[in-house]
RNA sequence: GGACCCGUAGCUCAGAUGGAUAGAGCGGCCGCCUCCUAAGCGGCAGGCCGUGGGUUCGAAUCCCGCCGGGUCCA
């Protein structure tokens, strides 16, 4: 409503402007710093004073005394040194607000979300979960707005991540496949945590004893190839760390659609087919001398505007500046098998995967993965997609850019454009939080302001340890105020409390900001926190309950509260503001995602919580005596309910019925 | 050598395409449970928006330099 409203405003504006004075400058729309100056400011007639060389409030006064009516606003006000202010029909904005809204129902072209992409060699830790829960929240807004969203989760189960901790199995540990089997199938033995430590201890093996690292050659090789038996035990690392990562996002409510697997981009020769392409358009050339020859190599200036002009006669520096994409051995490069990837996302490829079921999860959903042979059975499709977001923290940023140049290089400029890194900057650890993990850094890393997580030197915090964590905490509030449930619905709570807290937490911060871990600030459910707008939520749905308990029923507000109802009880500037501000979810989705920015959408989910927990506080809604007044609050609150339960469920946060 | 990100209250962070008196949470201090759940509400204290220039009627926001921290460049 707000979002159509503040539309309609901007285009009878700008017509009013085009037509009056000949101009079209852009039409800003702000909020008023302050409540009293109304519900929306036009700073355009400072715009428009510099065009006519006339002073803006003599403008504004103009624009307000001859603008035609707009529909929803009931008078424009001209203030300061030239702002026009918006003031709307109150009574009008609330009773559209009364009808039940069209449900939105995905439409239109396809847009592919990538996020997880965890390699499948131990557990999923912090880094992960902002990834993870940035990429679904993403998901969620797209799906909120209408689109078709389809959900990537890429398994490197070919890298040198997997290879590492097969290679410790085999050549440390000294187990055949069967017995890493036997262990996977042992329900008293946590896999991925059990790699997380042998990822950890093979990696320092390495480091001190070099030699120690041709395991991990032989065991790429042998992966690669997909023959023998490092090959097998690939398949059961990566196939049952795959099956934990898919628990733990569950937990938190993040399902896929499709598991592209690294293995079969190469047994289906993706790379070949893009290999030819890039080639064909001479996106890339062999290098025939200096220190790249026998390189296939993409320039510089493809990819970097910047050294267009450096390239003229300056001396190469240290640092190479085209890109490598098949090494002079013949091997393709990490980011040559990525424009493959890409291609066949955008369905540029002529290649596609076959797929098979890989899990049904318990809402109904099917994920699917990538296989290289026909099953003969009929498959939905996956790929093709109009538009491609993909969640990647930013160190990955170089590696994005030479993938998309590589588009433009091919002549698809229109993918390249839709063609997103939806960055973030990584999660890192406090030198107080790896204390309190036991965990010894040394001198250098005490000094700076936090710490890297680091899958490889097992320094980190496990996404489930922290959830566990959350769970408990809850779980103790939860047991110490409602005695009376059954401990199973305790639990349940619990865990929904605790989704909501993690989830918030992630969210909470810009995607440019480095999360610096703090266990205090994570395991709280005070203040701005995801519990804190569970809270509200709940509150608003007890008191709807409590209604019914005492026999009364919800009113019908469309009899009961008239416009004239309305208008009489919105005469309160207070009830006018909580409603105002209860009533922008669709335009605070939509600056979040013209923004990029989901953080904008926890920090609105707080604020409206904030102003229900401020309602609630002022008004015995169930005590009042009035009735055109209790049914007025009633309203308030099921609009709060209904506008805050769908907010949260665009964050992914559970709504408790009690907390 | 080049590129990108960050620097705002004691701490952690917001701050819309430049706009009216720079905000929130935590922590600190003071209040509020006979009343729909106190995971809550109210109040107080706390700021050279890193720094120096520039653009502009107007800069935390845009541009340039510098300082400090972080990341990337097979």
């Amino acid at each position: 409503m707000f979002l159509s409203l503040e539309k309609r405003l901007r285009e009878a504006v700008a017509a009013h402007i085009r037509q009056t004075y000949q101009l079209d400058p852009p039409i800003v729309v702000e909020s008023p710093k302050q409540a009293q100056f109304g519900e929306l400011a036009l700073p355009v007639c400072f715009t428009l004073a510099k065009e006519l060389k006339r002073p803006p409030r003599k403008i504004a006064e103009e624009v307000a005394a001859a603008m035609p009516p707009v529909d929803g606003v009931a008078a424009l006000e001209v203030a300061g040194a030239g702002y026009i202010n918006v003031r709307f029909d109150r009574a009008a904005y609330a009773a559209s607000l009364r009808k039940p809204k069209d449900s939105v129902t995905a439409a239109g072209e396809k847009i592919i979300v990538e996020h997880t992409n965890i390699n499948p060699n131990k557990a999923a830790h912090i880094g992960h979960l902002r990834n993870a829960v940035l990429g679904d929240t993403l998901v969620r807004m797209l799906r909120a707005l209408g689109k078709q969203v389809e959900v990537q989760n890429y398994i490197d189960n070919t890298g040198v991540q997997v290879a590492d901790v097969v290679a410790a199995f085999h050549f440390v540990e000294q187990k055949s496949p069967a017995e890493v089997q036997a262990i996977v199938d042992d329900p008293s033995v946590r896999f991925d945590y059990l790699c997380w430590d042998l990822y950890a201890r093979v990696s320092a093996r390495y480091a001190a004893e070099p030699e120690t690292k041709q395991w991990r050659a032989s065991t790429l090789k042998a992966i690669e190839e997909d023959h023998g038996e490092l090959a097998e035990m690939g398949r059961v690392v990566a196939s049952a760390i795959v099956n934990r990562h898919l628990d733990t996002m569950l937990r938190l409510g993040i399902e896929y659609d499709v598991l592209p697997y690294e293995s079969e981009i190469l047994h289906l020769k993706f790379w070949a087919a893009c290999f030819e392409l890039l080639k064909q358009r001479g996106a890339i050339h062999l290098e025939q001398q200096g220190k790249l020859k026998g390189c296939w190599v993409m320039p510089a200036s493809l990819f970097d505007e910047d050294h267009k002009e450096a390239e003229e006669g300056e001396e190469e520096g240290e640092f190479e500046q085209d890109k490598v994409i098949v090494r002079s051995d013949g091997t393709v490069t990490y980011v040559g098998k990525d424009i493959a990837y890409t291609l066949w996302k955008f369905g540029l490829l002529g290649r596609d995967f076959y797929y098979e079921p890989f899990r049904d999860y318990p809402s109904g959903h099917r994920v699917w993965r990538s296989v290289s042979v026909d099953p003969g059975a009929p498959t939905p499709s996956f790929g093709d997609g109009a538009g491609v977001f993909n969640v990647i923290d930013v160190r990955q940023s170089y590696l994005q850019d030479v993938v998309k140049a590589g588009l433009q290089a091919l002549g698809y400029q229109n993918e390249a454009q839709r063609f997103v890194h939806f960055s973030y900057e990584m999660v890192a650890l406090t030198p107080r939080c790896c204390a309190e993990l036991g965990i010894e850094l040394s001198d250098e890393d005490k000094r700076r302001p936090f710490v890297e997580v680091s899958g490889r030197k097992g320094l980190g915090v496990k996404a489930d340890d922290l959830l566990d964590m959350l769970v408990r905490g809850a779980l103790s509030e939860v047991s110490s105020r409602h005695t009376a449930l059954p401990a199973e619905k305790q639990e349940e709570i619990a865990r929904q409390i605790a989704v909501g807290a993690l989830r918030y937490f992630m969210l909470r911060f810009t995607r440019t900001t480095v999360i610096a871990f703090d266990f205090q600030e994570a395991l709280s459910f005070e203040g701005e926190t995801g519990p804190y707008v569970q809270y509200a939520a709940t509150r608003a749905r007890n008191i709807l309950r409590k209604l019914s308990e005492r026999g009364e029923e919800i009113p019908d507000f469309a009899a009961e509260l008239t416009d004239a109802a309305l208008a009489r009880q919105l005469e309160s500037e207070d009830f006018w503001q909580l409603l105002l501000s209860a009533s922008r979810m669709e335009w605070t989705i939509d600056r979040a995602i013209a923004a990029g920015e989901p953080a904008q959408l926890a920090r609105y989910a707080f604020q409206v919580a904030q102003t229900f927990n401020n309602f609630y506080h002022q008004h015995h809604i169930l005590n009042e005596t009035d009735r055109e007044r209790k049914v007025f609050l009633l309203w308030m609150t099921q609009f709060f309910l209904h506008e805050l339960v769908t907010l949260m469920d665009v964050m992914g946060l559970p709504a408790p019925e009690v907390m």
